[in-house]
This record gives structure tokens, sequence and C-alpha cells, in this order.
DNA sequence: TTTGTCTGGACAAAACTGGGACAACATTGC
DNA sequence: GCAATGTTGTCCCAGTTTTGTCCAGACAAA
């Protein structure tokens, strides 16, 4: 079981402390213990001064069944559950609670995760040629699988990126038309939209603002970025794309939250990015810290470093510093 | 693992506890207790504790149950009642309120009671308080809430569609801050999309390309179309907003579809919208019917007239066109 | 020293159960 | 038109199970 848990791409080596995981979860420090008292719910390995030490496992595991609990389940019920189980239960009560009269019930079969260790590159193209000859359903077939083959944020990073990548690149190049560009982002965005970033809600998550400032229309690099960082415990409040400086600002403060974030990917020399960004860096008053990513993010260097904005280069690189931000003062062992 | 359970289409062991079918039905505790007490509508197992324990066959009963109740009928006449015929009476009730729609006077037993409409209008007050906070957890409950009180099509009839129009208003008239339009159109982008995922696929449903033309670039029209006509076994190819004509007729071309459906809404004059709605007609070759939809498809009515198009002006108008199309078709594909 | 975590147990709140009461409303009989 | 009757959602009760929180005393970390 461990074994296959590695594959797919959950860390079980464990590293974090009690406090942190409290944070991430939503759970408090008691709560946590008092389950894995009476259920074994986590089975945390110790450190040598006999102190808890949680893996990214155990705290998915916990976040589940923090979410399964609201759905209505019983701990008893849920508590010895694998992990696979638990998406199971998880997925299907979030599919369900919208559900309505008159259709047909639909399971996702959940033994459709190979194990095989294929290539990414061939699920993108594969990918791709669904786009091609317009088979959504295929499509949405292959995003499916490729969720269940690896862990959210790598997932984004290694299909869902390069997938857009390449479907706007062949655009350029006249290999799709611009029908197919418009099904397969209009796939995407429901697709994207659909992992249910926001049912992990406990109602003290630190929030952070995404967006994409004027003139920046695609909005599918902001929209991963509010799926992945949700998985970290934060609490998107998403406004879509193409929002004026002085909005998102209000936005903000309105909210209460303590990050902003910005995607910037097309056009990427458009006259507009520096007096916006600009105009947000002063209305935020120096307090809110404004994360910048997507593919033109490099072309705004200078002004990203004049403006004490923070700009990392890979998703994974912008989760880090935000949960670095986040878990200020709890460290973790590095084992 | 669980994947045992995906075989069957209702599965009849009994696993949810009492407080998930509250949430799944929208139904309260007490009042499910109360139906099984006197009329035995369901007959739960149990726990070795005396839990209930309930099965998917039964959440579906009192899902079903809920909205016959909802148009009138008396718990005495459908709690006897087997699932499949709780679903023809639900069926009957709701293409009877289509009916209301082209028929002024219509008998009507006196045991039905239509929809209250401040009932909705509440539920739409709260979603506009919800989007002024910016509570995008409760707004989201608050759409799933309302979700479950009546059935897709005159959900997105009553609820979503004048919501849609409140929040416009608002906006402009200073009510609401753009930031707010923005947060509430991306939270419904996602909510309405997810609606559109659960479609029976079969491979030989009728496709319909859903758009907006170019110059159009809010998509919530035509995405609610999507969601709309996919409950009566179409298969949308949806596009987005903003697509040029002759990439519609492409795609019409290419995957086959058997009808167009585009949404206006604003700019209503936009100058380039005849142009587009020309081209189309004349690529699609007059074999493809083209459906119009949208507030500001009455701005074109002339137009409209003159290009052969079709713009029922309810969603029920065309869903009713649909269907008579589909049905139409399927009769001459058999004899 | 101060703060945080550990264990084990105690305690309290919340949830579920069967039973019944009751008010609001609709239907029926006269 | 009115009273009697039936229907139905909600609430209350007392007893049980389940679950969340708190405490004390020992130890570890900062």
């Amino acid at each position: 079981m461990a074994s296959l848990e590695t594959i797919s791409s959950v860390d079980t080596a464990p590293r974090h402390p009690i406090r942190l995981v409290a944070n991430r979860t939503g759970l408090t420090v008691d709560l946590i213990r008092a389950w894995e008292k009476r259920y074994h719910v986590v089975d945390p390995a110790r450190s040598d001064t006999k102190r808890r030490l949680y893996s990214d496992y155990d705290i998915e595991r916990l976040r589940l069944i923090r979410i399964a609990k609201q759905n209505g389940r019983r701990l008893v019920d849920v508590a010895p559950l694998t992990l696979e189980a638990l998406r199971d239960v998880v997925s299907e009560d979030s599919r369900y609670d919208q559900a309505q009269d008159n259709q047909a019930e639909v399971y996702r079969p959940s033994w459709t995760s190979p194990l095989e260790s294929s290539d990414t590159q061939d699920d993108i193209d594969a990918m791709l040629f669904a786009v091609q000859t317009m088979d959504q359903h295929r499509f949405d077939q292959l995003l499916q699988e490729g969720l269940v083959k690896q862990s959210l944020p790598a997932y984004l990073e290694t299909v869902i990126g390069p997938l857009l990548r390449e479907i706007g690149e062949s655009t350029r190049l006249g290999k799709l038309r611009i029908a197919h560009e418009h099904m397969a982002t209009a796939h995407l965005r429901t697709f994207i939209g659909a992992l249910r970033f926001r049912e992990t809600y406990t109602g003290n998550e630190p929030k952070i603002v995404i967006t994409t400032p004027t003139g920046q229309l695609h909005e599918l690099g902001a929209l991963m970025i509010a799926a992945l960082v949700s998985v970290d415990g934060w609490l998107p409040v998403y406004l879509g794309p193409n929002t004026p400086a002085d909005e998102i600002a209000a936005c903000a403060l309105q909210s209460g939250a303590r990050v902003v974030s910005l995607s910037l990917t097309y056009p990427a020399d458009d006259p507009r990015i520096p007096t916006e960004l600009t105009r947000l860096r002063t209305q935020l008053d120096g307090k809110i810290p404004v994360f910048i990513g997507g593919s033109a993010a490099a072309h705004h260097q200078p002004l990203i470093d004049r403006l004490g904005l923070i700009a990392p280069s890979t998703l994974n690189g912008l989760r880090q510093s935000l949960n670095a931000l986040r878990d200020r003062g709890y460290k973790e062992q590095t084992a």
C-alpha cells in the first residue's frame, strides 16, 4: 500500500509537526489526537522524543475526512478507509450534493486508474487529438484519468500547463482551428473549476485574491493557481479575468485577504500592465504581498522587482512561497 | 476497494447516515423521520446501535418525493409509489409546467400550488447579499440548496436567470462593485459548468453547438443553455464566448451537429452581429437550424426573421422547440 | 523561563432515537 | 359558508451514542 501511494505521488515522508497539520487541515490539535486515539484515523511517525510527525499523506487523509464529515458522514464510517476510498466517497458525495431529478445516475468508475507509468507526453498528445477531432467526451475522459495518476499539483504542472501551451501553439501554427481552441478552453475552464477546490471551508483559512489584470483575458492560468493553492488550505477569492487594479485592491481589502496573486499570459506587452500593477501596489499600501505568475511574467521582471512583487518561476515555486508565508513559525523537520 | 458499488445504477446497500441524506435531499432530519413514521416512505436499515442507514435507492426516492411535493402532490398520494412510478409522476408534472408557457388557460387541479415566487425571490436576495459581502462559501451553499428544491430547467429559469439580471442591474446602478460582479460571474461559471458533467453518454445523442458570436463576451447564457439541453439528452458542443461565424460553422460541420444555438446579451447593438449571423446562415447552407437566445435577441428580430433563424422567447420555449426538432428527426430516421 | 507537545482521562456538547404534541393549512361534509 | 376532519411540518422530551474540548502533570524545545 505504501509503495502504491508513493507512485501516485503523495509524499509519505513524515516531517510535519502537529500544529502545522492543524493549520492546514482546519482541525484543532486536540481533535487530531482524539481521532488518532479513538479510531486510528492516522498513525503518525514519531520523532526521537515522541513528537508526532505527519506526512503529506496524513494531511491529505485528514482533510478528506474533514470534508466527508461535513458532508454528513460519520467518523466511524470513514476512519478506516484508505486514501483512495476516501477520495471516492468525497467525490461521490460532492457530486450528488447537486444532483437532481430525472437523471440517470452516472458513476465514475474508480477502477479506471491504470497503474502503468505512461509518459505524460503521450497523454497530452492524446488530449490534443481528442481536441482536434472535437471528441469532447474523450477529452474529458483523458483529463479525468490523468488526474488519478498523480497529485493535483503535479498534474497541473506536468499535464495541464503543457497542454495549454501546446494548444495555443498549435492554434497559432494553424494545426488547430480557433473553434478547437475555443472548445478546449471552455472545457478546461469547466474541468479545472470542477476540481471543487472550495469545499474545504473552515472559516479561518487565509484568503488569497486571484485574478488577471485589465487587458488579460485568459483566465485558465489564474484558475489553475486557485485550484493549486486550495490544496494547501488557502481559500481562493477568485475573480475571473480582466479585473481593474482598483477593484482587485478593493476586493482584497474587503475580504481581508492575506495575499493577491495575478496571472499574466497574453498579450505579454500590454501597455496597461505597468500602470495597473503600480496602481495595485500603491493601493494595497505595501501590506499585502502580490504574487505574479504566468508565462508573461518574465517580460516584466524589472517592473516586478521595482515594485517589490514576487514572481516565482514555476507553479511549484509559487506554492512553496505561499506555504512559507502561511506556515511562518512552524518549522518542518527535514528528514 | 470501493469499486464494486459502481456497477448497479441505484445501489441498494445501506450505508448513508441520516445527516447525509438530509444534505443531499434538502429535507430536514426531523422530516425524514416523520415521513418514515407516518407513511413508511422509506424503511432504512439500522446499525448495531440503531442508527438509520439509508441506501442510494432511499435517497433517490426521498428526493423525488420532495420534488413531487414541490409540484403540489400530496405526501399520502406519492408515499406508496415505487421509484419508477415516482419518476413518471415527476416528469409528468415538469412537462405540465412547460405547457404553462404556451397555453394561457389550462385546467389546473386544485392541489397544484405553483412555486412560491416570493420564496425564490428570497433565495435570490440572499445570494445577492452573499455576493455583496464576498462570502463565496455562502453563495455556493445557496446555489446548491436552491438546486435541490426544483428541477434543473425550472431552477435555471426561476433562479439563475433572474439572479444574473439582478447582478448586472445592481452593478450598473453602483450597488455592487465590479469586483463583486466578477466574483459572482466566475463562481457561476464554475457552478453551471459543473452541472453539465452529469450527462449519460451513449455516443448517439444529437449534438448541438453552443456559443456566442464575435463581440459577445458574456458566456453564462450560452452555458445555461448547454446545461439545460443536456437534461433532454442533447450533447452540447460548447465553445465558450466570442466565436467567429466561420469557426462556428466549421465546428458544426465537423462535429455533425444537428443544431446551432447562440446567445446574445451585451452589447445588444454590436454592429458585428448582423454580419456574423448572415455569414453563419450562409455557411451552414440552410441545413442546420440556428437558434438565438439571450436578452439581446429581441433587438435583432427583423434580422432573425429575414435569415430564418429561430428565437424562442424563454428558456422553456427553446427547450420545447429543440425537443420537437429532435423527436421529429428521430421519427424520420426510424421510418 | 516560557511555550508547546505528550498521555490519559473527564466532561460537555451535539447528534440520533422513539414517542408524542401542536399549530397551520387543506379538504370534506353539511 | 362553516365546522369537522385530515394532512403535514416543526418542535419538545428523555435516554443513548458519538464527538469535541479541556485538564493535569511530565517532558521537550526555544
